[in-house]
DNA sequence: TATACGTGGTT
DNA sequence: TAACCAAGTAT
């Protein structure tokens, strides 16, 4: 058994030494990686894509080349910069994260999977993937991609997320003592590109010897996966005001929940049901003469399908009201997640 | 243990 | 097109 996965990591280190790609927070080929880099770039990656991450990485190393420099800027301009990349609690969790690190910890990472594991944002995923890449610790990292590569190596029909500690225990078993880091992104890269949900070419893959599913099974039958619940739908109206001097109102959202800290079109509660625009306007943030927009901004989040109504109207500039009086060249500075970037493209398309 | 938490690309 | 799912964490 032993011997089996000292073979099963070695032909994914030799893989890896061959199919190895350069990602702009990995370290040359036997360097030292950099555990700001590492940190950063891992938690942008969680349930975000490669291609999705690099600019978003690129703008913040250059914005904030060290930790200390994230730790001292303001949380709104780190989620300005956050914005389009999804679950801002990550970009608020970053942000404190790096306040731990710049007071607490002399501006250092912790150098072991436990101490990381307590940091702001950091779970057991990222913990282990820093403390094994970052400080070559030996650790096992189960993303989704190891998750789908260690189910299908052992067919597991048990159904996540029920199997995952019995993956993760596989998963431990699997890794070498040596070129620990090496081998996470090793595992990573392969489940991402070639043990894919969908058709995997199994034909290039390293394990493709040893792997279980392929002999005996469908690969892509693993993960099994309990059913998805379906998704409710909610319903909202938003409130398009002008002043006088042709500024529109925005607000910031509350520190905690959905789009914490984020800036938004004022906007009526989201409710399961009906919409009642007569409802809404007692949430208004000011009585007006409200008009309808044609048409509604649909938005799709991780629990929830989303229908907005956009309703304009105007007030005075002096009106006295909590918020943001925002020109419409000036919506850039501001920290707008996209459901609200949606609202603002259709309420301009609407108020030619 | 289950649910909240974004977005964009792929099929 | 609707569903799936991507280097998960917090509560």
């Amino acid at each position: 058994m032993a011997s089996h996965n000292l073979n099963i990591s070695e032909n994914v280190l030799s893989w890896y030494d061959r199919h190895r790609r350069h990602l702009p927070w990995r370290a040359a080929p036997g360097a030292q990686a950099d555990p700001y880099l590492v940190w950063l770039s891992e938690i942008m990656l969680q349930q975000t894509t490669v291609a999705t991450v690099k600019t978003y990485f690129e703008f913040f190393l250059k914005t904030w080349p060290r930790v200390t420099d994230l730790a001292a800027a303001p949380l709104d301009d780190v989620l300005h910069a956050w914005q389009g990349l999804g679950y801002y609690a990550r970009a608020r969790n970053l942000h404190k994260c790096a306040k731990v690190i710049a007071t607490e910890h002399d501006g250092r990472f912790p150098n072991n999977e436990s101490d990381l594991l307590g940091l702001p944002g950091i779970g057991p995923y990222t913990a282990a993937a820093i403390a094994a890449i970052a400080f070559g610790q030996k650790a096992s990292p189960v993303d989704g991609n190891i998750e789908r590569v260690v189910a299908r190596l052992y067919a597991i029909s048990e159904p996540l997320p029920k199997s995952k500690p019995k993956i993760v225990e596989m998963a431990q078993s699997l890794t070498p003592d040596k070129r620990v880091g090496d081998y996470a992104q090793a595992l990573m890269d392969i489940g991402a590109t070639i043990c894919t949900p969908k058709k995997p070419s199994c034909s290039l893959c390293p394990l493709s010897d040893s792997c279980k599913a392929t002999s005996t099974a469908v690969p892509e039958d693993f993960p099994a996966r309990e059913p998805k619940k379906q998704k409710p739908t909610r319903r909202g109206t938003a409130f398009w005001l002008v002043n006088s001097e042709g500024e529109i109102l925005l607000r910031r959202r509350p520190e905690k929940g959905l789009l914490g800290g984020m800036i938004e079109v004022p906007s009526s509660d989201w409710r399961e049901g009906k919409n009642s625009l007569k409802k809404a306007f007692d949430e208004a943030p000011l009585t007006a003469a409200w008009e309808k927009m044609p048409g509604k901004v649909r938005h799709t989040f991780t629990h929830f399908h989303l229908e907005i109504e956009v309703v304009s109207g105007t007030c005075s500039a002096d009106q006295s009201i909590d918020g943001i009086w925002c020109r419409q060249t000036e919506f850039h500075q501001h920290a707008l997640p996209t459901i609200m970037k949606k609202i603002v493209a259709h309420a301009l398309k609407h108020t030619q």
